[in-house]
DNA sequence: GTCTATAGTGCGATAGAC
DNA sequence: GTCTATCGCACTATAGAC
């Protein structure tokens, strides 16, 4: 065994996201994190940008069954179907990977501090341009993908609060065709 | 007059838009916008919480308009109604309070750095929070109010970025609506 | 208005994998 | 030898405490 164990950046994860929530963020120090991971300080830094960014790693694995849904639809289908291909995909991936209740220890602690919310919504911004640009690839124009990949996010966003709530028991896909469904209604005018 | 000059936040505001024009976000000391304000760098925080926030100044100004169209709408006005309204009122209050070249500057020292764009983000979450607020008060039921709200931010933030593009002339009540009409193509599911 | 903690950076040295 | 992960130290600036 070398002088360092491996796995330095789920520790730091692990560390981070346990200090966040038992002291809060702005009373959890780096060099905390950093040596109940057993690492300087130094290192993390290394990892992860800023002490926010350690709760925010694993982006482009989150995006990419958005993008490759976009990517890999048939031809010829609107760009609404494009982006509801992309939340299906999407959100079937992300249950796999979390649970109900990591996702909703993890959004406490981000929810708690607006530098955290801040952090959160530059990702889910970085989702949508994204998602925007796959549309682009697939021939839609400029302004409907900015707009349609909006659309995905929010309807993301909206599911996904729902799913984190106290006793609900649907799936995030149901909660998604919910959301998209109210959206749509919204859009067309209803009442 | 006292010992020191009236408008302190406007010239600490005009002096860090032109130092982070100049020089970028990063390379501009609290302590270089204070000089050139003519205050001490403990003043500037007094004002501002942090560095970024100077740029983001009068986001309650910025909001009410939204928000009293929505208010003041007319009784069983659907939920994109109520918005709608809220955008036609709040782009021409904008329109009188900032040039197209003041908030072409302003948008091009934000753009180039992650974390006011971060900010940026977080100020038109606020937006929208506050009007899925009002149209709660209006009637609306939390999702569809939320996923108006958010509607109606994307409009507003995609006209925007029309708008300030190069060469174009067309104004922004003008560019809202084409981005509503284009969002509205979007969700009905149209190629 | 001063003092201080800490976030975050730059650079050089070191330890191991290959 | 190269490449990458880690450490250690000095340093600045932000931001908050007193």
């Amino acid at each position: 065994m070398g002088r360092w164990q491996p796995g330095a950046q789920e520790r730091l994860q692990q560390a981070a996201l346990e200090l966040f929530a038992e002291q809060g963020f702005e009373q959890t120090s780096v060099a905390g994190i950093a040596e109940r991971a057993g690492v300087t300080e130094r290192t993390f830094f290394r990892h992860y940008a800023d002490k926010r960014e350690v709760l925010f790693a694993g982006q482009a694995e989150f995006q990419q069954p958005f993008l490759d849904a976009i990517v890999a639809a048939p031809a010829s289908t609107s760009p609404l179907d494009l982006v509801t291909a992309a939340l299906e995909a999407a959100c079937t991936a992300f249950e796999q990977r979390r649970t109900r209740e990591q996702a909703r220890a993890r959004q406490v602690v981000i929810d708690a501090h607006p530098g955290l919310r801040e952090r959160e919504l530059l990702k889910l911004a970085a989702l949508s341009d994204a998602m925007a640009g796959a549309l682009n690839g697939r021939g839609v124009a400029p302004l409907p993908a900015r707009l349609a990949a909006e659309l995905a996010v929010n309807v993301f966003v909206a599911a996904f609060g729902l799913w984190l709530g106290a006793g609900e028991h649907r799936d995030l896909v149901a909660l998604q065709r919910l959301a998209l469904e109210q959206l749509r209604a919204v859009a067309q005018g209803s009442h």
